[in-house]
DNA sequence: ACCTGAACACCGTTCAAGT
DNA sequence: ACCTGAACACCGTTCAAGT
């Protein structure tokens, strides 16, 4: 499990193959299917190891400073391994390794204040935004990502696009990973401080 | 083309392959490579030939309203073509047909009085959400997730995950890919709408 | 009981030969 | 000029044989 998560963090997830790793270890193919019952079995394994890899820091301040604590050791998790966030949008793990930063997460919504579901929506809304902004933005992609971008917002037709040719470099300048995470993470906490503040539930 | 989006969308990405679309089309394998220099660029011309497929609704309501058409449209799109999604997360595309609903959303964001960077922070936000939500949350996964979250939550330790243990249920019940979507959505709207009330450039 | 080579049914792509 | 079969270097997995 070790030298397959350093053979997907290191050339990707399709360079990781039963023959390809059995060929590392220096054993028969078939030797893998001794330990795993096929490929998922494998990949699920990576995935649950690496996922407890880096404890999240220890949480200090109100709730909104410890949600960007856990998320942006998430969010700084996935960008430096682009290969495991493919592997969890393909195949979602459940393992207990997994849960580890859904317990942090939901034990600071629920003290803020949020009863149960609705500290799971919450949850399941910086999760997904998390996880969406480190898979469309992975940082090796940024600076292609910026000069594609700005050719084709200037290939446009102004008659057709008049909003976005008169904004090209804005729109370029959003693709920046970190500054992409870190306002979407800012929106969405303001939405669920106003979200506290206006629902019955909260008082 | 159109015979392998149509692969694609019946039997996923992994069924796409130029050996089984030549056979589909009766032709040699490769006879594809007179068309296109490699897959990717098979891959490519599905993606586009099908971001501008469906138009977008005309919009209706002030601009919160709208935000909710655009990318409801938008994720109801994704969610239906989940291959496309796993595509386009691999490959973004930067196409005229991949702009139309930038525009739109741009357009209502500057209307509603977020300047051109702060408008495109905010459309970024929404359109990483919506499809990190289509990704992590295709609706065909959503009862297998909903039991595996239900049984892996009920083995956890309660000693080490005393917040999930209590509320299994709720923690499954947000994987509605719908449930999901929405409240996520009216999150980032809330989120929007405090900026908007805030910051010094609205006034 | 444990390990694994050969075989099967697949891939994408290069190269050379066919019409 | 256009099309394509054979070949190459890969896959995951089954099956049967080896120790």
């Amino acid at each position: 499990v070790r030298t397959a998560g350093r053979i997907l963090e290191e050339e990707g997830l399709e360079a990781v193959s039963m023959r390809r790793l059995s060929g590392e270890l220096g054993a028969g193919t078939m030797t893998l299917y001794g330990h795993f019952r096929d490929k998922d079995e494998l990949l699920d394994a990576i995935v649950d190891a690496r996922a407890g890899a880096a404890p999240p820091p220890r949480l200090r301040g109100d709730w909104t400073q410890r949600l960007r604590q856990i998320f942006g050791h998430l969010h700084r998790n996935l960008s430096e391994h682009p290969g495991l966030v493919e592997l969890r949008i393909r195949r979602p793990i459940a393992t207990p390794g997994a849960f580890v930063i859904t317990e942090l997460g939901m034990r600071t919504l629920r003290d803020a204040g949020f009863p149960p579901a609705e500290a799971a929506r919450a949850f399941r809304t910086l999760f997904v935004f998390t996880f969406g902004a480190a898979a469309f933005s992975p940082p090796g992609r940024a600076p292609q990502a910026r000069s594609t971008v700005l050719a084709a917002v200037g290939a446009l037709a102004p008659e057709e696009y008049p909003t976005l040719a008169a904004m090209g470099t804005e729109l370029a300048d959003s693709l920046d990973p970190r500054g992409e995470f870190e306002t979407g993470l800012e929106h969405i906490l303001d939405g669920l401080k106003a979200a506290l503040a206006r629902e019955a539930w909260a008082r």
